[in-house]
DNA sequence: ATGACCAATTGA
DNA sequence: CAATTGGTCATG
């Protein structure tokens, strides 16, 4: 989507599709049953009074036909004309039915030849989709192959009608001190000048590498800042809750009280709705958020931010999909806005947002990463290893996590990060631990029962006989320990210190600066109040036995958030990482290298032809409706077709639902919008005929 | 989705 | 020949 979005024909109503054939239909009904039709309503409805100005509205309509997503014209009665203001929420009857509807914008005339029906109500003249958004989810639905009533229902949060009665609290008078801004930066290269020209109401674009240790939320605070010091608007999205709130705190203190607003889902409805008016009625022009606020309708954008692009709570699990980062700089190109996405990892669209010269570079000399960066050293852990450590038998400890730990534990809280529970739920050759695959089809060799052998979770075949084909082992093991597992072990090991778990459900914010042992899982590690005297990250090749497209991407990505919370080596900050030293994904991590990692995982990615390089889609249905999904759609030139494959089958409702296939499609990056279309035309037609649904994925975040 | 319409198909 | 079913088209 960063590539100039063309202003969609689709946003002005055309006359119909075939002038000469509804005529030629119209002709074709007598005059007398014209006649009686025309009586008949204007006897069940008194006749309205067209409005003085403007009479047309042009009305998206809330149906999830993919063929209906376009405005339809309606008359708006003069009694309605104050309120159906472009952006209202409005109700019309449709095919029959009175549906929801928003006001596109108002027009003088329409180019549709029949009769306008009226409006049937305004349900709330409160502009709640002004034409930036509206603009902004007809590109979001093109490049997702969507429908704007499916990413409407993501950007515009449910009325609340006693909110909306309520006015909005004014923004106090901003007063920002630029110079600071400019100077929590500087330890970047270009970071002072990226700010300077935030406050000057420039545009610059950034993919910003944040030192170990950063206290990121300040740095984005002071960038939010200098944007709002020049006079416009700021929009900030992370990942989770945990986030928004640090963040929250850090304006809160750069900008004083009553400037910005949070906006998430969890908020509430009433709180939701109440952020949502703040912002859309231009009372508070700083929003923070998770992807729920990346719609969120600021005025005057000036800057919008992402933290963390990699984290896949930026994904959209709901139609159509659509990725907080592909939102936000969709919106930064629309609006004319700055952009900075940042993180202590890098993801390979961030890489290429550099490599395409998108967006410049921010981050800091390699003697200042060197100043702030912990001292990492990698220990290996093969069962082989541990064999030859006796203390690693009692303990299951390597010698050199153990003394770290004990190191650690008496200069402040130490963290351990284990792998989630059931993240991989395959099994391994408890040698060399290579995961385990069925000798039939390769497929990831599962144990679903103590009674029964190691099964082949894709083909179902039973492998009592298997031997490693790495190193000839014959010994299985389930690699994950688990958290609770972790910690009453550690418990064990070092008898007279706290252990607290944070994962799931049950995850800390903070850790006081004290020694403890604290266990948790990649991504709910508590935020220490200052750093982590050592940090421990078991089992790292479990992290990479995954066969996701993301996999090493991701897993450095999870170890990097977790090292960088470890104070820096001048105190004594250490990173044990318990793994395969050879791994190059290690040494980055080693070499506190994300940027490196990113160009050679981007060239690698290039070379097989995958994401950010390619765009991918798939679609995933019953045999029958893919195939015929696939006899149907018009692909553009070079288009591969890969599979169609079973889809493995997950979750409670796996056993009871039809099998599902799936077929990936892959164009050359510089067609992907044109495989948008192709596939918004496919649904457009399938969902014509009431064929059985296919869901289209654009880019899917995961592809096992 | 829902409904309207037309053509082809089925049953007596 | 009427009743039924299925495909196509339109929705303002």
């Amino acid at each position: 989507m960063t590539e100039p979005h063309d202003p969609s024909p689709a946003e002005t109503s055309q006359p119909a599709l075939m002038p000469e054939l509804a005529r030629a239909r119209e002709a074709a009904r007598t005059a007398k049953e014209q006649s009686q039709d025309r009586r008949a309503k204007a006897a069940a409805r008194p006749p309205v009074e067209p409005a003085t100005e403007d009479p047309v509205a042009r009305v998206l309509v809330d149906v999830p036909l993919a063929h209906l997503d376009r405005p339809f014209d309606y008359l708006v009665p003069e009694k309605m004309s104050a309120g159906a203001v472009p952006g209202a929420r409005v109700k019309v009857r449709f095919a029959g039915q009175d549906v929801d509807g928003f006001v596109l914008e108002r027009a003088v005339e329409s180019a549709h030849r029949g009769r306008l029906a009226p409006l049937r109500r305004v349900v709330s003249p409160e502009p709640v989709l002004p034409p930036a958004v509206a603009a902004l989810s007809a590109a979001v639905a093109a490049r997702y192959a969507g429908t704007r009533s499916d990413v409407l229902r993501l950007a515009v949060p449910p009325r609340h009608a006693t909110v909306e009665k309520q006015a909005s609290e004014e923004a106090p008078r901003a007063e920002v001190d630029v110079a600071s801004a400019e100077k929590a930066w500087s330890a970047y290269t270009g970071g002072p000048a990226f700010v300077r020209h935030l406050a000057e109401g420039g545009r610059p674009r950034g993919v910003w590498s944040a030192t170990p240790g950063e206290d990121w939320p300040h740095l984005l605070a002071q960038a939010a800042a200098a944007t709002y010091a020049g006079g416009r608007g700021v929009l900030l999205c992370v990942p989770d809750h945990r986030d928004v709130e640090r963040l929250d705190r850090a304006l809160g203190s750069v900008l004083g009280r009553g400037h910005h607003v949070v906006l998430t889902a969890d908020l509430g409805p009433a709180a939701r709705y109440r952020s949502f008016l703040a912002v859309s009625r231009g009372a508070v022009r700083v929003v923070v958020g998770t992807r729920a606020a990346a719609f969120a309708p600021v005025h005057d954008l000036g800057l919008v931010a992402l933290w963390d692009d990699g984290d896949d709570l930026h994904a959209e699990p709901r139609a159509p999909y659509p990725h907080t980062r592909e939102v936000l700089l969709q919106r930064a190109h629309a609006e004319a806005a700055a952009a900075v996405v940042g993180g202590f990892a890098r993801t390979v669209e961030g890489e290429y947002l550099l490599r395409t010269g998108w967006a410049h570079e921010i981050s800091a000399p390699r003697e200042v990463v060197r100043e702030h960066a912990p001292l990492s050293t990698i220990t290996g852990a093969t069962d082989t290893d541990l064999a030859r450590d006796p203390l690693a038998r009692t303990t299951r400890l390597p010698r050199a996590v153990f003394d770290a730990i004990r190191s650690g534990l008496q200069r402040g809280p130490v963290l351990v990060q284990t792998p989630r529970h059931g993240y991989a739920a395959t099994l391994a050759c408890d040698r060399c631990r290579t995961p385990a695959r069925c000798a039939t089809c390769a497929g990831p060799l599962r144990v679903t029962s103590r009674q029964r052998p190691p099964t082949c979770s894709w083909c179902g075949r039973e492998d009592p006989a298997w031997t490693c084909a790495e190193c000839g082992g014959r010994g299985l093991r389930a690699p994950v320990r688990g958290d609770q597992r972790t910690a009453e072990e550690l418990g064990r090991a070092f008898p007279s210190v706290t252990v607290r778990t944070s994962s799931g459900d049950r995850v800390l914010a903070t850790v006081p600066d004290e020694p403890s042992l604290v266990v948790a899982t990649p991504g709910a590690e508590p935020v220490p109040a200052d750093g982590y005297s050592c940090v421990v990250l078991l089992d790292t090749w479990l992290m990479l036995a995954r066969t996701d497209l993301r996999t090493t991407e991701e897993a450095l990505r999870r170890w990097m958030n977790a090292a960088a919370m470890t104070r820096a080596a001048g105190r004594d900050g250490h990173v044990v990482i318990v793994g395969d030293s050879s791994e190059p994904v290690l040494q980055a991590l080693l070499r506190w290298d994300p940027g490196g990692f990113a160009r050679r995982e981007l060239e690698d990615r290039q070379s097989a032809h995958l994401p950010p390089a390619s765009r991918l889609a798939t679609l995933t249905g019953s045999d029958e409706a893919v195939t015929s999904a696939l006899d149907t759609v018009t692909l553009p030139p070079g288009a591969e077709v890969l599979g169609p494959a079973p889809v493995e089958q997950t979750g409670p409702a796996a056993a009871s639902e039809v099998a599902q296939v799936r077929v990936v499609l892959r164009v050359p990056r510089a067609h992907g919008a044109e495989l948008s279309r192709a596939l918004v035309e496919l649904q457009g037609v399938r969902d014509a005929k009431k064929n059985e649904p296919v869901r289209v994925q654009v880019d899917p975040v995961a592809l096992g």
